[in-house]
DNA sequence: CATCTTATGCTCACGGAGAGTATAAATGGC
DNA sequence: GCCATTTATACTCTCCGTGAGCATAAGATG
């Protein structure tokens, strides 16, 4: 940038690049929370900016829809970022990549398209602790973090090292903090755990499962993940994910997947709907085992009623 | 954006545009919320992105730290949006503008710089309800965005505008919701009262107080003071617009200016202290009017004991 | 000394959230 | 038909965070 401030100008006055979109869409069927992925599930959908669109985010609707012919739900900026520290090579024409969330639901996918739906936990298994903390998180990661932690220069720096793995990790009897995905994944891309990171400092890094992906990619997925479970805690944005009728228990089980822990349904019920975000459809749920369930469907009324339009979940803290 | 999925490539891809990085830079001076203006205080400082830095955010720490003279606290991003709907003509190279929220202190600022430090309250003077709510909210804008509701063509769209004015400015006896400023810019925005939107709508506009500004930037700027309203709840970035040494009232301060309103002093207090976000320098502060107060300081270390080092702050509801 | 201003300590009541208990309503196996 | 199993749904209880107010201390000013 220039060392002077100047006034914005319309006129060209930078070097050339281009830009372009990559999105993480999302959708969860069964309880598995999937993203749409390209090339065998190595990378997430991307592509250039049309500028014949009125903004960005027609711009990805717009292409969203043609992919899976139903309007997207929900849209959110997730980051932009310039292609260049990563890629390397400084002649190459240089990008910048705004990357997008965006929630559908996997069943209104068209056909004929080479996109797939891959569970997310797939790139970031120690994420799912819906069935505890996954065993590999102990008995793999947590020693090549205090290894990674050990090898830092000075007792302070291995101390600092150590502390941020037992933050964003939960170890030393600290609490999982399941938002901390993009932090968790950017510390184990700094100790070389992952394949990624490899790639750029030439080390054996397939320590660590779960599945990489191209470029940035898997970060993008990340701060995906990290924003979505931070915003269905106090925006009702679970119900786009949710087919037109659902019960409670399946309502459940989606923010569950998605928060990648289990929550109290009592009081998961409580809040949903002393928020009044539901109302019964006056339908019951048919092929069920146990006592058979209402069905509700959202009440979109609420997005205008409420300005903030609070979705507390049981999600705080344990 | 092509049709089809297509694998991310390093290759230009699309049409040749310009990157431009705005900065939204905050400093708080005696109780007032100040951002850097260029060009008289109509534009926010921008300019293009050069490619010679390693990301983003380097180089607009690069470029302010050259600007201010010193190191930039906080930087966030806030978001990036097509220069085409707005700007109108068509034929205009493209660009792209990544705008950043950055956190600093005035005093700090170089000489021989065209920059100046300017209260955002002058852009946004409904924000500040420090002192209660504004009369010209109730006896100026109010009736416009009455007008505006009931211009609308169908009862039903009426009804659904004049919903969104009541809560977005807190009228019908609902609570202001601080948090709320750029929905608010948008809505008037929309309501053509205020003069950006006169420029694309050749209507007048006028009617609104507050400074306009070039291009979006005003919308930038509402973007940036809601991400700072939001963030300064759950995360102790105060801090940052803090001399080292400050008194809890000043910090107190600091926090309703950049809120716009008044919170609970014993409250306030009890916060504070019981996170632990502060400890005493020992001194007390000197020049004061009343009982004089101790003095305190951040204790950085909260940032890497806590993961989310919550800074609750009694902004919650009233 | 009276008054003003700010600092600081303490209490109280309400409501939200976590957690547990109890009961109802279905299915499938025997 | 009975029992085990599974899920739905209704209550209750306790703890704590938070909003709000009262009371007192410690300085300056006239």
């Amino acid at each position: 940038m220039a060392r002077t401030p100047q006034k914005p100008s319309t006129a060209p006055s930078g070097n050339a690049i281009t830009a372009d979109l990559v999105a993480v869409l999302v959708a969860v069927t069964d309880g598995t929370p999937k993203i749409m992925t390209i090339a065998g599930g190595s990378a997430l959908p991307s592509g250039p900016f049309e500028f014949s669109h009125r903004s960005l985010q027609t711009a990805l609707r717009a292409w969203v829809e043609a992919q899976t012919g139903h309007p997207l739900g929900y849209v959110e900026q997730l980051y932009t970022f310039a292609d260049r520290g990563r890629s390397g090579d400084a002649r190459t024409p240089h990008s910048v990549s705004i990357s997008y969330l965006g929630l559908t639901r996997e069943d209104q996918v068209g056909e004929g398209f080479e996109a797939h739906w891959t569970g997310w936990y797939g790139y970031f298994p120690w994420e799912d602790h819906r069935a505890g903390v996954p065993p590999f998180l102990a008995k793999v990661i947590t020693p090549k973090l205090k290894a990674w932690a050990k090898s830092a220069p000075s007792p302070t720096l291995q101390r600092e090292r150590w502390q941020r793995c037992a933050i964003n990790f939960g170890l030393d009897d600290r609490a999982w903090n399941e938002e901390l995905v993009l932090q968790r994944y950017e510390l184990l891309y700094e100790a070389g755990l992952i394949p990624e990171a490899g790639r750029e400092h030439g080390r054996d890094t397939a320590v660590v499962p779960g599945k990489p992906m191209t470029a940035d990619h898997r970060r993008i997925l990340a701060t995906g993940i990290a924003r979505l479970r931070a915003k269905i805690k106090y925006r009702p944005v679970v119900f786009e994910l949710m087919p037109a009728e659902f019960t409670l228990l399946q309502l459940q089980r989606s923010v569950e997947a998605l928060a990648g822990r289990l929550v109290h349904k009592q009081n998961f019920r409580r809040l949903i709907e002393q928020q009044e975000l539901v109302e019964e459809t006056g339908a019951m749920a048919a092929d069920t085992v146990g006592r058979p369930a209402k069905l509700f469907r959202f009440r979109h009324a609420v997005l205008a009623e409420r300005a903030v339009a609070g979705t507390k979940l049981p999600l705080t803290r344990t």
